[in-house]
DNA sequence: TTGAAAGCGCTAACAA
DNA sequence: TTGTTAGCGCTTTCAA
C-alpha cells in the first residue's frame, strides 16, 4: 500500500524535487517547467496530499479565519445574519468560527481572547457591547460591527439597517391609519433602539401629537413570556382609556409585537379594528399568526454582503471609502396595521 | 508603551527565564518552582499573553477544533443545537467551526474537505445526508451524528430523541380525546420521520383504529406559507367530511402546526373544540400562537450534552459504551389538545 | 529546577 | 529553472 504521505517533504522525496520547487506547484507561485509541475500534481494527487493549513499558518501569520460574535443563536435576526455571512465567507475561502456570547461581556471576552490565540484574520461583531472588555477588541486590525454602532466610530467599521427611518415609517404608516402611536419596546439603551426612539419621536413632533407617559413603553427584558403578556394588557388598558379611536403601536421587534397581538386578543380587543400593529425586522413569525403582521423588514442579505465586503476590503489592505453603512428598511404591509 | 508581545519568546525574554520554563508554566506541566511560575503568571497577565495555536497544533498535530455540519441554522431545533454544542463545546477548550450546508451534498462535500484540510480533532453531524458523498465523512475519526441516524449506524456514533415514543405519545393522547388521528408531515425519508410515523401506526393499531387515506398526510416541502395553508384547508375540509366530532392531528413539527392551526382557523374552526393539535419539538413558536400549541417536547439540552460527551470519550480514545443514545421526550400540554 | 535545542510543515528570500 | 535554508511559535527531550 501506499505509505501515508502529510508533508510537502514527501512529495518531494517522491518527486524526487525540492521542496521549494514542490511548493511552487502547489501555490501555483514562481516559475516551474511545465513538465516538471504535471509531474507532481500527479503525484500530489496520487497521495491525496493535502497541505497542513497550521504550518501555513504559522509560516504567513494569517489564517483564513474569520471570528463573528454574536449575541446568541435564538433570534432568527442573528442566526439568519450569521447563516449568510458564514455562507459568503465561506465562498470566498474563509473559514468562520462563531461565538456565541449570550450577551454575557466576560465570556465575550473570553472569545475574543480565543480568537486572538486563534489568530482570526478578521471579526464580525454583532451587535456587540458598545465598549469592550480591556479593550481587547482593539486587539484585531479588521473589525466590522454590524447591527449595534461601536462607541468609537471612527476606529471600526458598520453596517446596519436605518432604523430612524424604519420607526418613521412605522409611525407614520400609524398615524395615517388615524392613531396616536406608541411605541412598545424592551429596555435598551442600544443604538438600533436609541435611533428608532428618535424616528418615533421627530415623526409625532411633524405631525403635532404631543408626547404623555403612554408614547413610549419600555418592558424589562427579563421578564418570561407570561409576565410580558400580563404588563402588556395592563398598558393596552390603560391606554384604551387614554385614547381615542383605535390604539396604534409600533414595536421594536417582531416577537413583542406578537406578544402585544396575542394580549391584545386575550382581552377580546380586535387586529386591526381596535389595536393597529407595526413591528420591526420581518422575522418569521410574523407570518405565523393571524392576522399576519404588518412590520419593517430588515434587509439581512444585504448587510451580510456590505458587511463581509467590507472586511474583506479591509483584509486586503484597500482604502475604504465606505466604513460606515446604513442599509434601508422596507415596510411590508399585511393584516395588523 | 507596553511593546507588542505575541511569543513565549518575548515572554521569556522579558521574565529573563527560558522558553521552555515558560512553557512548563503555561501548560502547567512539568516542575517549576511556585516562586518562579507566580512571576511568569504575572508577566504573561499584563501582556495578555496567548499562545499561538497553530504552533501548538502543528506541534502537537491536533487543533482542538471540532466541525458542526447543519442542515441550516433558520430552524430552531437546529439552531438551539449548535447553539448548546457550541457552548458545551468551548467551556471544554474546543472551538468550533459550524458549517450550513444547507441540505445540499455538494457544499456538504466542500464543508468536508475544508473541515479535513483544518485537521479538526473531530466531527458532529446534525441531520446530515444518510450517505455521504465519496464517503468522506469516513476521513474522520471521531464522528457524532444526530437527530438523523446514519445509515452505517456500526460506524459512527448517534444520539437523537425518541421519536418513536414521541409519536406514540402524542397520538395516544388525541385518541383520548375522542379524535381518529391523522398525521400530517413534510416529505422526508429520514429517520426520525419514519419513526414517527411507526409510532403512530402502531399506536393506532393498537387503538384498533383503521388507516385509511387521510391518516397520513405528505406535503411537499417545497411550497410557500400560502401554498401550504392552502392545502392544508383542503386537507381538513375533506376531514370534516370523513371524520366524526373533532378532527385529531398530530403534526411532525411546530411551525406545521401552527400552519395547520391557522389553517384550521381561516376557516372558522376552533381550535380545540372543532380540531385538537399536537406538535414536534416545542419551538419558541409554540407559544407564539394562539391557543398556545401542545407539543411533544425535544430536550435539546440532553441530546447537545449527550454528543459532547460522547465525542469527548472518543477524543481520548475511551472505550465508549454507548455509541447510541435515545433521548426521552416529553408532552408540553398547552391549549391545542 | 532550569535551559538548550530539535523539529512539527510550510513559505520565501536567496543562491546556484 | 531549481534548490538550500531560515524561521514562523510551540512542545518536549535531554543535559546541566
Amino acid at each position: 500500500m501506499e505509505k501515508k504521505v502529510n508533508s510537502i517533504k514527501d512529495i518531494a522525496k517522491i518527486s524526487g524535487f525540492s521542496i521549494s520547487t514542490v511548493s511552487k506547484v502547489i501555490n501555483n507561485k514562481g516559475r516551474v517547467s511545465e513538465q516538471n509541475r504535471k509531474k507532481i500534481l500527479q503525484i500530489v494527487e496520487k497521495y491525496h496530499y493535502e497541505r497542513n493549513s497550521f504550518a501555513r499558518a504559522l509560516r504567513l501569520q494569517q489564517s483564513n479565519t474569520i471570528g463573528i460574535i454574536t449575541p446568541n443563536l435564538n433570534n432568527s435576526f442573528f442566526s439568519n445574519l450569521v447563516e449568510n455571512i458564514e455562507k459568503i465567507l465561506f465562498s470566498n475561502g474563509f473559514i468562520t468560527v462563531i461565538c456565541d456570547t449570550s450577551i454575557d461581556s466576560k465570556r465575550e471576552g473570553q472569545y475574543l481572547k480565543k480568537l486572538k490565540s486563534q489568530q482570526v484574520d478578521g471579526l464580525i461583531v454583532i451587535s456587540g457591547s458598545q465598549t469592550f472588555e480591556d479593550n481587547q477588541i482593539s486587539n484585531f486590525k479588521h473589525v466590522v460591527c454590524i447591527d449595534r454602532e461601536p462607541e468609537d466610530i471612527q476606529k471600526y467599521c458598520y453596517v446596519g439597517s436605518n432604523h430612524y427611518s424604519g420607526a418613521r415609517i412605522a409611525t407614520q404608516e400609524l398615524i395615517k391609519k388615524g392613531t396616536v402611536p406608541s411605541l412598545f419596546m424592551y429596555e435598551s439603551d442600544s443604538s438600533p433602539i436609541k435611533e428608532r426612539i428618535k424616528g418615533f419621536r421627530d415623526t409625532l413632533k411633524e405631525n403635532s401629537l404631543i408626547e404623555d407617559n403612554l408614547s413610549l413603553i419600555s418592558l424589562e427584558q427579563t421578564l418570561d413570556v407570561d409576565k410580558t403578556r400580563f404588563k402588556i394588557r395592563k398598558y393596552l388598558r390603560s391606554l384604551l382609556n387614554k385614547r381615542q379611536g383605535p390604539l396604534g403601536i409600533f414595536a421594536t421587534s417582531d416577537t413583542l409585537a406578537v406578544d402585544i397581538l396575542l394580549a391584545a386578543k386575550s382581552i377580546n380587543l380586535n387586529v386591526p379594528n381596535d389595536v393597529r400593529i407595526v413591528g420591526f425586522d420581518d422575522a418569521p413569525i410574523a407570518r405565523y399568526c393571524s392576522p399576519e403582521l404588518t412590520t419593517i423588514r430588515q434587509n439581512i442579505q444585504s448587510i451580510s454582503e456590505e458587511a463581509v465586503e467590507i472586511l474583506i476590503s479591509s483584509l486586503q489592505g484597500k482604502q475604504l471609502k465606505n466604513r460606515y453603512k446604513k442599509i434601508e428598511v422596507e415596510l411590508i404591509d399585511r393584516g395588523t396595521l
